[in-house]
Formats: structure tokens, C-alpha cells, sequence
DNA sequence: ATCCTTCCCTAACAAGTGTTTGGTAGGTTA
DNA sequence: TAACCTACCAAACACTTGTTAGGGAAGGAT
């Protein structure tokens, strides 16, 4: 949550920023951070290359103020989440729902996120992803441990394991979601809860 | 699953041409393909980056053998789960088990396909990928359809949602899977069965 | 009219990219 | 010994990369 400073030694209007790192954070998550040239950015933006240095100081520092603003955004909803004292079901569920709010809101980032953040999480400038996937993993593990203490989860399931797969099933979604396209996040979310809580199997 | 034909214009010993792969996919799955040079895995193997070129005809050539053998493998026990003529769940059972076993064995391929096939699928070159995915889509989306019908899985999902979330949580795995480290390919598949059939709810 | 600020362009840079060409050490075969 | 093959190296190639420097057009403020 504590991310990065953004200097800029620009003047510079806070919309067009926003701008072109909206279409930045487009072609990143279309064809992968390294594949993405600077010319591509500028191209799809309709400028060129330099130009963007009026902007930003490096192609870097987009993906760090793209992620960056992604993950403030995410952890203002968690935050309110946790703050708000449910019980571990209840939790799950609205975590699980904020995430994909979250997914429709920065499908880009979280695109991003996804596919980078293992490489960049090594880079002292990126030093806020280890940061925040450890606030990530505290929060969802410390409430799956409070349901299965409270009997809500099962106990004999590896919970750890449980952890990984709720996770990323939640997250690799934003590789097919698309904003607009019949199902709404919380629709989403409704299906993807009622089959991690009771299975897809028919009680018998 | 009909890949490339492998024409390289060389007399080359198959032993090393395997060594060489190997260490190319270790280095696509921990970097990214476009981030990965070819100095890099020359480095690794031990050689000079030009060396490689005796060996492939190009980077992209790599990369197209580490996919093209992966998947003929996977198709291999695919095929052979489908052509069983088990039930509904117990297909789903085992082609989520053969999935964590081909992960088991190929880990850096599968986490290539992961990061890459999304745009990849694009190229010419690369059509199997394409064909893989439909059939690898009617394989379990059929499967899922035959549960349904069966009443063994639930008819309240959505069949589409519900297939690409058991598909993605299957594979992700590979981002994190380390063989050797504690759990089992079966273990695993045997607790992510009973996570995605059961639910991890306690039934009331 | 002058100045200043904002935003962009032109043109180039140094470094790194995938790839090619020609050569060569060392073993195998004739 | 001579010819040959395998597997590599050394050095360069053409091109792309992120980035920079200097300039200029448009418009508001003075």
C-alpha cells in the first residue's frame, strides 16, 4: 500500500497523464511489458516516441505509477473489507466480490500485474508488489484459518493450497474478462463463490 | 494437437538438441520470451550466443519446439483419458490429475503457454495453439455439458464461467509448482478435485 | 507586441537485439 | 596421412531499443 512518489519534473495537466496511461496500460497488457516499444505506446496514443518524456521520465515508471495507482485503488476496497468486521464467510465473499469490481475497474493493470509482477517483484523499485502480496496473502489466509476455525471451512483441506487456488482463480480472470460483456462482477462473483464454497458437484 | 515439422538443416545429435531446450525454457518461463535474449540462454547452456544457431534456425524456433513437443505430450494422455469412456466426474477427476502430472513434467513449457500463448496464437506459425485451445475447450466444456446432463454437476452454473474458472485454476498452478516440494501431482489434484466438486463450505 | 508555458516534433544517440559468415579444434572414418 | 564431420567460437551485420537535446507552434497572460 505505502507505493512510490511520483516526481515528475513536468508541469504537466493530471488528465492527459491519465490519458496515456490508460492507453499504455492497453498495450502492456495486450502484448507484455517488454514486448511493448515506447513507439507503440506513442503510436496507439497518437504522438510519438519522445514526446512521452514530456510526460513521464521512463517507460518504467508508467508500469510503476499504472500498477502503483491499481494497487492504491485495491486496497482502499480490501481495506474497507477487513475494517468491517464479518465473519470469515462473509469475508470471503466480499473479498472475493471487491476483486472482481476491481478486475472490471483496472482490467488492464491487473492484466499487468498478473504477467509481471513476478519478474519486477526483485526490483528495489517494485519493492511495494512484495509488499503488498504479503498484506494479501495475511489477509486471505488469516480469514480462510478463522473459518476453519470456526467451523465454517472445511479442516481437512490443505489451506495453503486452498489459498493459492482462490487466488489465482480470482485474479487470472481478468485475462478473459472483458467490461461490458453480459456477465456484471457481481454476477461474477456469485458463480465463482458458489462453486469455491459448496463444489460443483451435486449434493447427494 | 498436428504440430510444426522439425526441419533444422543440420545432422545434429537429438541428446543435445534436448539439453538446449531445456535450459531455453527455464529461462522463457522465469523471464518472459521477449525479456529472454539469446546471449542469455547461450550463457546459461555454456556456449556463445551464435553457437545456438547451429542447433535452431532462430529463437522463435526454440520456442515453437518447447510448446509443439508439451503439447503433443498432453495430448497423448489426454486422448487417452477421453478415449476411456468414463463417467462425467471421473473424467473431470482425470484430466485434472493428468493435467497436474504434465505440470509435474513440464513445468517451464506450461508456464511459457501460460505467459505467451495469448498472443502467440496470432502467428501463423503458432495455428496449433489454436486448435489445441478449441479442442481443449470442447474436451472439458463437453465433459461439464455431460455432468450436467447426467445430474452430476449442478445445472444452476454457468457452464462457460464454470469451465474457464476449473481451467484456469488447473493451470496457474504451473506459477507456482515446484517439483519436489512436498505436494505431490496427485496430492494435489486430489485436494483441488475436492475443493472445486465438494466446496471448501462445511455442507450443513 | 512580448513573454511564458504547455505540449509536441525532429533527429539523433548508444546500447542491445537476433542472426550470419567464416573459421577451427578435435574426434571419426578412409 | 588425409579427408570429413560435429560442435563450437570470433566477429561482425543490420536493425530495434529506450532515451535525450533542441526547437517550435499555439495560446494565455502581461
Amino acid at each position: 500500500m505505502p507505493t512510490n512518489k511520483k516526481k515528475t519534473q513536468v508541469t504537466a495537466s493530471p488528465e492527459r497523464r491519465r490519458e496515456l496511461l490508460a492507453t499504455a496500460a492497453e498495450v502492456f497488457a495486450a502484448h507484455g511489458y517488454n514486448a511493448t516499444t515506447v513507439r507503440k505506446i506513442a503510436d496507439e496514443a497518437g504522438l510519438l516516441a519522445g514526446s512521452l518524456y514530456y510526460h513521464f521520465d521512463s517507460k518504467e515508471s508508467m508500469l510503476d505509477e499504472i500498477l502503483s495507482t491499481f494497487l492504491d485503488e485495491l486496497w482502499e476496497g480490501y481495506d474497507a473489507v477487513l475494517a468491517a468486521g464479518l465473519g470469515p464467510r462473509e469475508t470471503i465473499e466480499a473479498l472475493v466480490t471487491e476483486s472482481f469490481r476491481e478486475i472490471d475497474r483496472h482490467r488492464a493493470a491487473v492484466a499487468i500485474y498478473q504477467k509481471e509482477s513476478k519478474h519486477l517483484v526483485a526490483l528495489p523499485r517494485f519493492q511495494y508488489l512484495a509488499d503488498s502480496q504479503q498484506k494479501f496473502e495475511k489477509a486471505w489466509l488469516g480469514t480462510l484459518e478463522r473459518g476453519v476455525a470456526a467451523h465454517a471451512f472445511r479442516a481437512d483441506l490443505d489451506i495453503r493450497l486452498t489459498y493459492r487456488f482462490v487466488r489465482d482463480t480470482v485474479w487470472v480472470a481478468a485475462s478473459w474478462y472483458r467490461p461490458g460483456g453480459g456477465h456484471s462482477p457481481e454476477e461474477i462473483a456469485r458463480q465463482y463463490l458458489s462453486m469455491v464454497l459448496d463444489g460443483i458437484a451435486v449434493r447427494t
